[in-house]
DNA sequence: ATGTTGTTGCAAATGATTCTCAATAACAAG
DNA sequence: CTTGTTATTGAGAATCATTTGCAACAACAT
């Protein structure tokens, strides 16, 4: 068995949820993907198997209190999603021009978000950091275009 | 005129678009909330002054792209904004138990960032860091009920 | 003053997400 | 491996923030 079913079967035990194959078929869906998803693409992603929409919704936050799964940013008025496994976290860079979603590292931050958390006695679950603005590849264009 | 006002209009005119009495009243509701405001807190502000709502939905991406305001989190499927004048940029603290927001400075990251930015050729615009966990409140009630 | 063009309020439309409910599936216990 | 209990499901309706169409109106350049 998959590190992420068990890991998500304990967390559902730990809730007295059930490990549904609805459940599962979603949870291998998140994983089968390897960039940002919205529920939508999970649900394109299972078609035919007979788990409607609407389980897809309800399994999302499910994923995301096991923490499997967590919500990388929001586009387009949908929210898109990212597994973790042992991923190391990362930056999502959005260009504000071409929509494109870059990715960066984190690590060099962490000591220092961890040492203002705390300060304040927070416990961090997780960390989501979005920086907007133009990428090379839409600023060359603007340039080229003077 | 405020230093906001006449940033607005010179981005308005940049874009020629126009300086309305309904763009005017957003701005001030916007400036007079210190705190963070969605659109209907905005429409509540200037209830009375015949502004509709949909005039404020329509103004708040005008604010953002003169530097004005900034989408500042999501909650409870609404998202929230606010007003940069020269207001250091902070980190949000969001509690996932009692949903309250927190803020801090991030002063200390923004050099990193820059750095990472540099390296990629990406022109930050708006830099966005949102940390869910819990709060040292509800970790004390938590504990307290054990 | 006046024409041109952007803007507004209103109401209807959109679209992601959530909910309702009767039928069904998990799973613990015997 | 039957059965009872309780959570879960699919389908479609319901929500609700945000967007849009449109005819009347307001900014502003000339």
């Amino acid at each position: 068995m998959s590190e992420q079913l068990s890991k998500f079967q304990e967390y559902l035990q730990s809730q007295r949820l059930k490990l549904t194959r609805s459940r599962k078929l979603v949870l291998e869906a998140a994983f089968s993907l390897h960039e940002h998803f919205d529920a939508e693409s999970l649900h394109e992603r299972i078609k035919g198997l007979n788990v409607s929409l609407a389980t897809v919704y309800r399994t999302l936050p499910l994923l995301q209190e096991a923490g499997l799964v967590q919500l990388a940013l929001r586009k387009d008025g949908r929210d898109f999603f990212e597994h973790i496994l042992g991923h190391p976290k990362h930056l999502h860079w959005l260009c504000e021009s071409c929509q494109r979603v870059y990715e960066t590292e984190l690590e060099e931050l962490i000591p220092i978000l961890e040492n203002k958390a705390k300060s304040q006695r927070f416990t961090i679950n997780t960390i989501n950091i979005h920086i907007s603005g133009i990428c090379w590849k839409c600023r060359k264009n603007e340039n080229d275009s003077q």
